[in-house]
RNA sequence: GAUUCCGUAGCUCAGCUGGUAGAGCAUUACACUUUUAAUGUAGGGGCCCUGGGUUCGAAUCCCAGCGGAAUCACCA
């Protein structure tokens, strides 16, 4: 941003002291009150014609036609788009042609936000458009907007492309790039789908901590913050499974919030510092009555975003009908390297991963060596939704002992085009267990696993006083939606991802 | 953090092996009463990301920095 003003800009701001001084208030006061959208001239018009005789419609001017003394323009409301027709004789009745030759054809500019007034017709060429009788000012624009063409053809020219400025400008963005609004209706329509699912459920929506004294849940480094009054650290939460398995404990036998969380962790087209997650907690249920769950909840949020749980995501046409495929880690493995490597030790694992051509870390143990064979190996492939489902216990320190498998927890995944959307488990509800694989962390942490979990004392005191036992589930909210949208990368369904500071 | 690519007008982009800038749209002026990427004619607009170097001369070559993108690493 610099400091000087484009020649643009100044001649935006002389029309704005022009206006002025022809006694017109830039910025009015009074409402203007639309009774009518573009979307709904465009649906219902033609069924209806007596209904449009006296239209009032605002929004942003996106092009302009001036031709002598009649004018084609294009207005742009949060609906949509609709042309209108503006003749000089029409919005100046007397001798005074000010209203059209200076302020219309000189002075109002692409971005000008007007309200308008008129009657809808037909134009020779068939197009559907409001005549104007009447031409408010309601907001004079100073920056020019990016002037995004299409021409018959549906060719976009000039696109406004750049993801630096799409993204530290959204706003722009979202004027100038039609799909980038209804990629972000699409994400809200999803949050509104879940929670109606889960709200039909009898499931109680809440709100837990953002700013925590520990922070726990998952494993990850967290953002770190001070309190100045109590002088003490705090934390952005990474995660808020603690605080729901404490209303789990104090009766709340289903509990699911969207939760920003936060992660002081690398940046990618998969991950930003903060994101979105919904966790749900149903107590006397366990993790395969979940994945029934979450197969029911994605179908149905499919079906309401599109009508359809065909969706194109990339290269692939993903199907989210139920029911999804089912298959153990060990299974997964199998399955994609024929090696079965569930009765195997730490030393014959790392073996077998050197033999796989699969990169270690020489510091981590069995469990590690399993998530990152089938890290590799496994869920790159997985484009139809897919559970997985036992997982090592040295990866899951919240995650109950699974049934009858040793050294297994009862969790899932799924993955869906390669990435993982979801993590679920039967949790763990025993105080003494959890107290041990909190000690366990605790050691990792002291051999320097700076994304080893704390230990929580509060959490254990509510776990002693009993939590039923439960199933949990978080659901990447953005994950999902890039789906949902087929976008390619996180910063398409955040509004304003991260991004380094324009002025250093 | 590593590698590769990118940074030129408000926007999208050209600019070859070095000779100090081009197009389309936007913008300005004029013409035009149903156009639609409106059209026609004529203009204006650039710290070529920043700082060093090489050179008689740098948008162009070299080095460093700043920003961005992709891939990888990291992220259960």
């Amino acid at each position: 941003m610099s400091n000087s003003l484009s020649e643009q800009e100044i001649l935006r701001r002389q029309s704005l002291d022009e206006l002025i001084r022809l006694g017109i208030n830039p910025y009015p006061a009074e409402r203007f009150e639309a009774n009518v959208s573009a979307r709904d001239i465009h649906a219902n018009y033609e069924r209806n014609k007596l209904d449009y005789k006296a239209v009032s419609l605002t929004g942003r001017i996106m092009t302009r036609r001036i031709m002598g003394n009649a004018s084609f323009a294009e207005l742009q409301d949060a609906s949509g788009r609709i042309q209108i027709y503006i003749r000089r004789d029409d919005i100046c009745m007397g001798e005074d042609k000010t209203l059209y030759n200076t302020v219309f054809k000189k002075l109002l500019d692409i971005g000008d936000i007007i309200g308008i007034k008129g009657y809808v017709f037909t134009t020779q060429l068939g197009e559907i458009t409001v005549h104007v009788t009447e031409l408010t000012l309601l907001c004079k624009a100073l920056r020019p907007l990016p002037v995004v063409k299409a021409d018959a053809d549906g060719n976009v020219h000039d696109a406004f492309t750049d993801p630096e400025l799409r993204y530290r400008q959204r706003y722009v963005d979202m004027i100038v790039n039609p799909g980038v609004k209804e990629v972000f209706l699409k994400r809200t329509a999803l949050m509104t789908s879940m929670r109606n699912f889960l709200q039909a459920k009898d499931y109680v929506e809440v709100e837990t901590p953002i700013l925590q004294p520990l922070y726990g849940g998952a494993a990850a480094r967290p953002f770190t913050t001070h309190h100045n009054t109590l002088d003490m650290k705090l934390y952005l939460r990474i995660a808020n499974e603690l605080y729901l398995k404490r209303l789990l404990v104090g009766g709340l036998d289903g509990v699911f919030e969207f939760a920003k969380d936060f992660r002081n962790e690398g940046m990618s087209r998969f991950h930003n510092p903060e994101f979105t997650q919904m966790e749900l907690y149903v107590a006397y249920k366990d993790y395969s009555w979940m994945m029934d769950l979450v197969e029911e909840m994605v179908e149905k949020v499919a079906m309401d975003l599109h009508g359809t749980t065909l969706l194109p995501v990339g290269q692939h046409q993903i199907n989210f009908q139920r029911p999804w495929k089912r298959m153990t880690m060990f299974e997964a493995i199998q399955h994609f390297t024929n090696i079965d490597i569930s009765a195997m030790e730490e030393a014959e694992l790392r073996a077998t991963a050197a033999t796989l051509n699969v990169p270690l870390d020489p510091k981590i143990g069995k469990g590690k060596i399993i998530d990152e064979i089938f890290g590799t190996l496994c869920e790159p492939h997985l484009i139809q939704p897919t559970f997985i489902t036992d997982y090592p216990v040295e990866m899951s320190p919240l995650a109950k002992k699974h049934r009858d498998k040793p050294g297994l927890v009862e969790r899932f995944e799924a993955i869906c085009n390669g990435k993982e959307i979801c993590n679920a488990f039967s949790e763990l509800n025993d105080p003494l267990d959890q107290r041990r694989r909190f000690e366990e962390q605790l050691e990792l942490g002291k051999r320097g696993d700076d994304e080893a979990m704390t230990l929580d004392e509060d959490f254990l005191r509510a776990l002693e006083y009993g939590m039923p036992p439960a199933a949990g589930l978080g659901m990447g909210i953005d994950r999902l939606a890039m789906v949902m949208t087929n976008s390619p990368s996180i910063q398409e369904v955040i509004f304003f991802p991260q991004m380094r500071p324009e002025h250093p």
